[in-house]
DNA sequence: TACAACAATGCAACTTTGTTGCAAAATATT
DNA sequence: AATATTTTGCAACAAAGTTGCATTGTTGTA
């Protein structure tokens, strides 16, 4: 896993620094997505705050993750498939944020469906962002 | 149009005040959708910072306004329709965001499609939110 | 392995953004 | 018109994000 990492980030052209890849890890540990806040609480003790901005900032350009868009104002990030290249991102799955737990899913089994747009507009990117009941708060 | 604004306000049980009627009447001048700062631009030598945050939060309580989420952290918010109830909001129609002029639209025709989610997991709401170039700010 | 070139980090200072409590002012109610 | 209620502005604060620069760490090459 350690290997696999240092990897990723050679693959992307990236210098291999402690920073780095302990923020891919916990990518990799938690699974779901994060936001700012979640990893400078995961890991203030180890990195600058500014690291931390800047190493996601690189890892978005790098498509090694992407960003989903919220509706609170807290941005929150997660692993990019293979097929992500830098510039232009792939990710045309479902997102679902949890209201009750606040996690943040990536759901790979539904694919976002076409949208059929006004004359003149030029899709670049779509999100499908879903808010409800994750399937551990169901009652 | 100044007497629709107030009647707005009225029918959702708030108080007349410059703040809300000036606001209110931005929303319906430019159209589109605003974010906090925008709004702050146009209205910041009326009105405090504070009263702005205030306005919109109570705008949103009340169902005239709904925010869409944008993946810059900064939530963008637009003029509900008339369906719009206080506590849950029905606009089920598709957000452009456009990477140029940074435009927020609302597309009306629109409207976002059913999305079937694996087991547990309840929608409570649905944000396709499609970023690219608009139609003005195509060549 | 050591060295030079380059890139990343930490620190400090700063700007922007958002929040809270309370007194003053405006609005609504009778 | 007078009182009760709401809203606003102010101040102070907390949180989030940015920038420049010196220091440290990483990479490629001899």
């Amino acid at each position: 896993m350690q290997a696999n990492i240092t990897e990723i980030l050679r693959k992307h052209q990236l210098s291999i620094t402690e920073a780095r890849k302990k923020i891919l890890s916990l990518f990799w540990e938690t699974g779901n997505a994060m936001a700012h806040g979640d990893i400078e609480q995961k890991s203030s003790a180890d990195f600058d705050r500014v690291t931390i901005y800047r190493t996601l900032q690189t890892f978005v350009e790098k498509g090694i993750i992407h960003t989903i868009p919220t509706a609170d104002n807290s941005v929150r990030y997660a692993l990019c498939k293979d097929e992500c290249a830098a510039g232009h991102h792939h990710d045309d799955h479902v997102h679902f944020i949890c209201d009750d737990c606040g996690i943040t899913y990536c759901i790979d089994e539904v694919s976002v469906p076409k949208v059929k747009l006004p004359k003149g507009f030029k899709a670049a990117q779509t999100d499908l962002v879903i808010s409800g009941t994750c399937n551990k708060c169901d009652l």
